[in-house]
DNA sequence: AAACATAGCAACCGCATTTCC
DNA sequence: GGGAAATGCGGTTGCTATGTT
């Protein structure tokens, strides 16, 4: 293939935009589409590639892009995707409505890179903890639905929510429960007393009965070093702390006085 | 206040893939 | 079916803002 000449060889600008430049080609994708980049600029009247013109669009000017800090969620859906899918940053941003790769790709190198080597820092710090909290996950990484659309299932708080499994861990009881445990997260606000989660879980929940000081923490087993904390500072125990993501995600209230 | 370091991010580059003729 | 053109993608660069000394 015959590489196209490059934008300095046919007296293009390039760099920064200026507003007359994101004017003129917002005014030209409205009226006339973008069917044909390469011959957009041209026809818009601006001295820049098609290339260049593209990504303007594609990367800040398109009207559904979504400016501003990124979410918890998006945050945690960008690592869990880039733990499954690598460096794969269009896909990951087709999980993203209003995101773009390009916003994705300088997000993770600037903020969240650093929180997975952290993670993983502090996951073999907490080898020294006791019964840690772990997690398997057991198939690739889905779009987390947020929404409060569960129904609050019928539980007791003094009822244990695992039973033990022949591997040594404690199981989650049932699937409606995982699915809204795996989900406690996205729902936190300011009610946990913890960071957002960061690692890859998506399968059945483990809790490990078994670990002690001398074991490492290996994958696919993860460190969950955070809980969920009453008013007074205090620790909720293991049971109440799971009714507790689960009431709270099933839409009920953080300060409901059965907590 | 100035110099320097670092972080954040828009934009570019070159290769890969897809589409068109 | 094959080559050229167009588009998409990911790595990288370089500018600007902000923080630190």
């Amino acid at each position: 293939m015959v590489r196209a000449p490059c934008c300095e060889k046919l007296g293009l600008k390039k760099g920064p935009w200026t507003t007359e430049e994101d004017e003129i080609l917002i005014a030209y994708i409205n009226k006339h589409g973008h069917s044909n980049w390469r011959a957009l600029p041209k026809l818009a009247g601006l001295l820049r590639c098609g290339k260049s013109c593209r990504l303007r669009w594609i990367n800040y000017l398109r009207p559904d892009i979504k400016r501003g800090n990124f979410t918890l969620e998006e945050q945690d859906i960008v690592l869990h995707l880039h733990e499954k899918l690598g460096n794969r940053w269009s896909a990951i941003a087709a999980q993203l409505p209003g995101r773009t790769d390009n916003e994705i790709k300088n997000f993770w190198h600037t903020h969240l890179k650093k929180r997975v080597t952290n993670k993983q820092t502090h996951v073999h710090a907490k080898k020294k903890s006791t019964d840690p909290a772990v997690f398997e996950p057991k198939s690739q990484p889905q779009k987390l639905d947020c929404s409060n659309h569960y129904e609050i299932p019928s539980f007791s708080l003094d009822h244990s929510p695992f039973t033990d499994s022949p591997t040594g861990y404690k199981e989650i009881e049932n699937e409606q429960n995982v699915e809204i445990f795996e989900a406690f997260h996205h729902t936190c606000g300011g009610h946990w007393a913890e960071e957002p989660w960061t690692d890859n879980f998506n399968g059945s929940l483990f809790k490990s009965s078994e670990m002690n000081d001398e074991e490492e923490i290996q994958p696919p087993y993860r460190a969950m070093d955070s809980g969920c904390y009453y008013n007074n500072g205090t620790k909720m125990d293991d049971n109440m702390e799971f009714w507790y993501r689960v009431f709270v995600k099933a839409g009920g209230s953080p300060n409901d006085p059965a907590f």
